[in-house]
RNA sequence: GCGCCCUUAGCUCAACCGGAUAGAGCACCCGCCUUCUAAGCGGGCGGUUGCAGGUUCGAAUCCUGCAGGGCGCGCCA
């Protein structure tokens, strides 16, 4: 099924050909002039250069050809040679039809699916997450929705930091605070048998108090980091009192980790993380060297992956320090041959801060060397940072940082107080009260996230996330809802959808929006640009609110109730849609 | 020092491959609830797109320089 804009394009660039110039100059694109058109083509300005004619003589040409087209109402030259089309009703209506009987409410699919693979929220054992973890969540949950829903089969991948010198900080600490524990771990490790109902008791917020004192305590004090790096090697060497107590740990994490990312509408796939490729570290430096890829340089072994043309020289990866242990982005090189042979994606994308872009290229090209990726199969898709109201970014390792979960408790009080407010779900159930609140601020903090380009730095500012009114989430779940009522009280009404007819201007513009679905999620797509999307979205609930207010539906006479029923069940479904590629759940009611 | 990114209305942000009169929301002012959810709708106010050049029929968009801001730059992750 093709949109308006791709069938109207047909048209012009058969017009184009015929005419003797290339094709593709004949490309149709919204209008960006609505009140004097629907559709437009800048074709005729471009071939004037190739041609040497002058522009509105050759857009004559082609609106000579599409005179007669039964689509169009009119095709007028404008400006400098603008060609202007506007539609008939009848073609409006019929791809309004088109959209109501589509399953995928009019967007496509790709031509040709790819596996790929999305990393993305970047968890850490006994980190709680913080709004930093906001941004990588929401974006990649949304480009993976986006492009599975375009036909890729796509994995989720949280790619869990759950390995390294960290969890011998975390194991030491815990032993230290807790005998029985400490007890536990050293008869397991000396090959005896011992009760490991003591690891049990660890919790979550045991790991979350202890993990900044330990981390401070190591960096001052030589003895305590020595030691934390002796269990660590422990760790890496399996041994199993620190083995065991390190698996308590990842669990109590990833069982917390879950039930915050599902409050947030962000499920994974997979949870691999750091630990699980930790085995085939060593194999792969003995590959590396056999291919010649590894260089001894100040004791270290790197991989050198500057290239001709760079404006300056990208520095190596490290891939064995010169005490000989892995560094990162060796666990990084060892997840993508992992993958390779898990998953072998044709396309992964990683979903991280900007800031760590330099990092990606150099072990991108590491792994295109390696012969683990073929060029261009890893993306970086980077992201700004949140900044404060002052301008300056959100911490995200020490100081004063405020947790997600706890943000996510703010929006959804402020979200249960405007409820109130507004006399909203006041004699709903109490735990249906409770889901909606819950939506309410998902959609809050989501959509004041994604109508931003990822790639731009922005502002994070609680009460303006959280003022449900205009341009935000809220207003966007507002929308939705109101169409669930008026659906319901037609089924009361016994009203039922008709065939589409176009006639008022608000439905006209309701139906050209519709139309333009597809085109938004191409370009969210091509770009891996969310806010696309979010765009569109809003664009729908305006276009639906302006002909809510100007079109009666259920008093209507019945051929226009059917028509408008149908149309506005279509937004719904639209809508809906485009914010599940958000990553927003509408309630039924609110 | 080298490199990357950013600078658009009072504030927060958009703007498709260079295209017509640069768009939204917030704030401010004025209207609209005896009709389907007013978290809504309509109207108004608000711009030398950081500055200076260049390319082009046409520049927020491409190129150069400058100013201001952010970030990164081998043995942490």
């Amino acid at each position: 099924m093709s949109d308006l804009k791709g069938v109207l394009s047909e048209a012009v660039e058969a017009a184009f050909a015929s005419l003797g110039l290339p094709p593709e100059l004949g490309r149709v694109t919204a209008s960006d002039r609505p009140d004097l058109a629907d559709f437009q083509s800048n074709g005729a300005l471009a071939a004037a250069k190739r041609v040497g004619k002058p522009p509105r003589e050759i857009a004559l040409g082609v609106a000579e050809r599409l005179a007669g087209d039964p689509r169009l109402a009119g095709v007028e030259i404008a400006g400098p040679g603008f060609i202007n089309l506007k539609l008939s009703d009848a073609a409006l209506s019929q791809r309004a039809q088109a959209i109501a009987a589509d399953p995928r409410v009019g967007a496509a699919s790709v031509a040709e699916p790819r596996r790929v693979l999305v990393d993305y929220g970047g968890p850490n054992v006994a980190k709680p997450m913080h709004v930093g973890h906001l941004r990588a969540s929401i974006i990649g949950e949304s480009i993976k929705r986006l492009y599975r829903f375009r036909g890729d089969t796509v994995l989720g991948d949280a790619h869990f930091g759950d390995w390294g010198y960290q969890m011998g900080l975390l194991i030491g600490a815990v032993m230290d605070e807790a005998p029985a524990v400490a007890a536990a771990v050293d008869a397991l490790n000396a090959g005896e048998t011992a009760d490991t109902a003591a690891f049990e008791a660890v919790s979550l917020s045991d790991l979350d108090r202890l993990y900044p004192e330990a981390a401070a305590k190591g960096k001052t004090d030589t003895d305590y980091r020595d030691r934390a790096r002796k269990i660590t090697a422990g760790l890496q060497d399996r041994q199993p009192g620190y083995f065991q107590l390190w698996k308590r740990f990842r669990n109590v994490t990833q069982i917390a980790l879950e039930r915050d990312f599902h409050a947030l509408g962000v499920d994974f796939d997979l949870w691999k993380g750091e630990s699980d490729v930790e085995d085939l570290i060593d194999p792969m430096v003995d590959e590396l060297a056999a291919k010649d890829l590894l260089v001894d340089d100040q004791g270290a072994r790197i991989i050198r992956v500057s290239r001709e043309g760079d404006k300056r020289e990208l520095p190596p990866l490290l891939v064995v320090s010169s005490e000989g242990s892995a560094m990162y982005g060796t666990t990084d090189l060892a997840t993508i041959l992992d993958r390779k042979k898990s998953f072998d994606p044709q396309l992964v994308i990683y979903c991280v801060d900007q800031r760590q872009a330099d990092h990606f290229e150099i072990v991108f090209r590491a792994a295109y060397l390696a012969g683990y990726a073929a060029e261009g199969e890893l993306q970086h898709v980077g992201f700004g940072t949140m900044n404060g109201t002052d301008g300056k970014p959100f911490k995200t390792r020490e100081g004063g940082v405020l947790k997600l979960a706890d943000m996510i408790e703010m929006t959804r009080e402020k979200a249960r107080e405007r409820l109130h407010e507004a006399g909203l779900g006041e004699d709903l159930p109490a735990d249906e009260f409770e889901d909606i609140a819950g939506k309410v601020a998902v959609a809050a903090l989501k959509f004041a996230d994604l109508q931003n380009f990822r790639g731009t730095s922005y502002v994070f500012d609680l009460d303006r996330f959280t003022s449900f009114e205009g341009k935000t989430g809220p207003y966007l779940l507002y929308q939705a809802v109101r169409v669930k009522s008026l659906l319901r009280r037609a089924v009361e009404a016994g009203a039922e959808a008709g065939p589409i007819a176009i006639a008022e201007p608000a439905e006209r513009e309701l139906a050209l929006t519709l139309d333009a679905f597809d085109a938004a999620l191409a370009e969210a797509y091509d770009r891996q640009a969310p806010n696309a999307v979010a765009e569109h979205a809003y664009r729908l609930s305006q276009a639906f609110s302006k002909f809510y207010a100007a079109c009666p539906i259920l008093q209507a006479e019945p051929a226009v109730r059917g028509s408008r029923l149908a149309l506005a069940s279509t937004t719904l479904a639209q809508l809906e849609r485009a914010l599940d590629l958000l990553g927003i759940a509408v309630p039924e009611r609110m």
